[in-house]
DNA sequence: GTGGACTAGTGGTCTGATATTTAGACTCTA
DNA sequence: TAGAGTCTAAATATCAGACCACTAGTCCAC
């Protein structure tokens, strides 16, 4: 609580304090990875280089190989490089993708002590919020694509293999639409643990199949006529029920842990 | 961009195929790391229990010490584990915060190929979306504590302490009025690479710290007296200047690259 | 009481070795 | 000559045992 910059006005500005993330950690490795993130960050060293090997790197570095190692799960595990074993093997600097960084924050977020409603919530105002933008800039192949996707999932449902998976699809499509990476990235990540915690809660609601592909329907044809006030109506009662579905069943698991 | 489940609609649902990462690695600390990240998100270690020290593990799991050290320079990288020297120190499961999530999450977001612009674009999405919920949801409490720090931060001002980092913090106290934590954690994180970008165009604009703060004082004022309409204009229009001003400068990045 | 030395336990690092994997060169044969 | 098989070198993965630095307690002398 006492975090924020107004708790101190007195002091010398401690404003950007948690810009200097605890220095401290007087590690080795510690100092290796900040080198190499540094120099990644600072494009010296670009996606697809490799790295000197683990030897080759601890003689110029002046530590051991087993430090320069620990280095490496670490910049492995936030990653920034993958590494091969073998010959020609070693660290090479990764292309870093949207998607993976979505995985990586879904890994983040599915980690944390959020509970179901709490995403559930961001992502309606998200998804919701960033409807003017979509009924503005989607071009005439977002809309093919996206009515392609309704008739198949339709299909699919008919054929009961309609799932949580592709309505997740589709919203993410509908995101891509706005043809800005990160909006598009973020709502990928918000249906990765959503999916979690939903898959049981489509087991409750079977229904939702039909009245969630129609809905998927009638927002694609809102978008097609540029329609913002009706695309975001849609949408909102659309995520709505989910969310009242999330919060049902967390209500249900709680009482269900207390007993 | 074949990635979409609708590509392949007819074999085999690949839905949910990224549910399951590349297991391969046969790697001995890599079965650490998902064995002790298992008991950790089956609640079998809770936070703030203290893991057997690496002596111990390493006996207990068959492995050496250096295997052990491997997994947990993954586990704290991952946040999941912080490790303290010295007697009775060692590896304890961490207390996830949201602000330490979101610092993980700015990290990300900071060394993705996104740009500036994209997430600026993003931000006010989000921003401007929660708004209805910051005024339903404000307590007295909310609002006093963010008049206080407008007037602090209209002193730092006038002595010329006022930078970004005072600003993030009022944007992100906003978010907290939700209470909300997936909210305010989104928020907090668009506030690090924020700041990078912007420090530049501070310099460029100096005087954007007149408005912002005036505008932020009329923001909490519409939130005091619940008038959504308001606060949301109000709000639009901030980071509408500032999304101008990340674009300008990003422009004037890219002429330089180029010459 | 209180400050300071002592001690045991813990992570941090080093050394030097073996095992395993892999790309590429090389060889042998049909 | 083409293709299959083999060999080799380079790289990571792991091990074992050692030593250092740090820290929370304990205990003792003043």
């Amino acid at each position: 609580m006492s975090e924020h910059v107004t708790t101190a006005p007195k002091v010398a500005p401690r404003a950007n304090s948690d810009l200097y993330r605890a220095v401290s950690s007087n590690r080795m490795s510690e100092a290796i990875v900040d080198q190499i993130r540094g120099l990644i960050r600072s494009e010296q060293l670009r996606p697809g280089d490799r790295l000197p090997s683990e030897r080759d790197l601890g003689e110029r570095m002046g530590v051991s190989r087993v430090t320069i190692r620990e280095a490496m799960r670490v910049l492995e595990a936030s990653g920034l490089i993958e590494i091969k074993v073998g010959a020609r093997g070693g660290a090479v600097v990764t292309t870093p993708s949207s998607t993976k960084i979505g995985t990586g924050l879904a890994d983040l977020i599915s980690l944390s002590p959020l509970t179901a409603s709490e995403v559930t919530e961001a992502r309606q105002v998200f998804e919701v919020g960033i409807i003017p933008i979509v009924v503005e800039r989607a071009t005439d192949d977002d809309i093919a694509e996206l009515r392609n996707m309704v008739a198949t999932h339709q299909a699919a449902l008919r054929n009961g293999e309609y799932g949580m998976a592709m309505s997740a699809a589709f919203h993410v499509r509908v995101a891509a639409c706005t043809h800005n990476a990160a909006i598009e990235m973020l709502v990928h990540s918000f249906h990765g643990p959503l999916l979690m915690s939903l898959r049981e809660a489509q087991v409750a609601a079977p229904l939702m199949g039909h009245r969630g592909t129609n809905e998927h329907r009638d927002f694609v044809e809102a978008v097609a006529t540029r329609d913002v006030a009706r695309a975001e109506e849609i949408m909102r009662t659309h995520l709505g029920r989910t969310a009242r579905r999330v919060a049902r069943v967390q209500a249900t698991r709680e009482r269900e842990a207390k007993s």
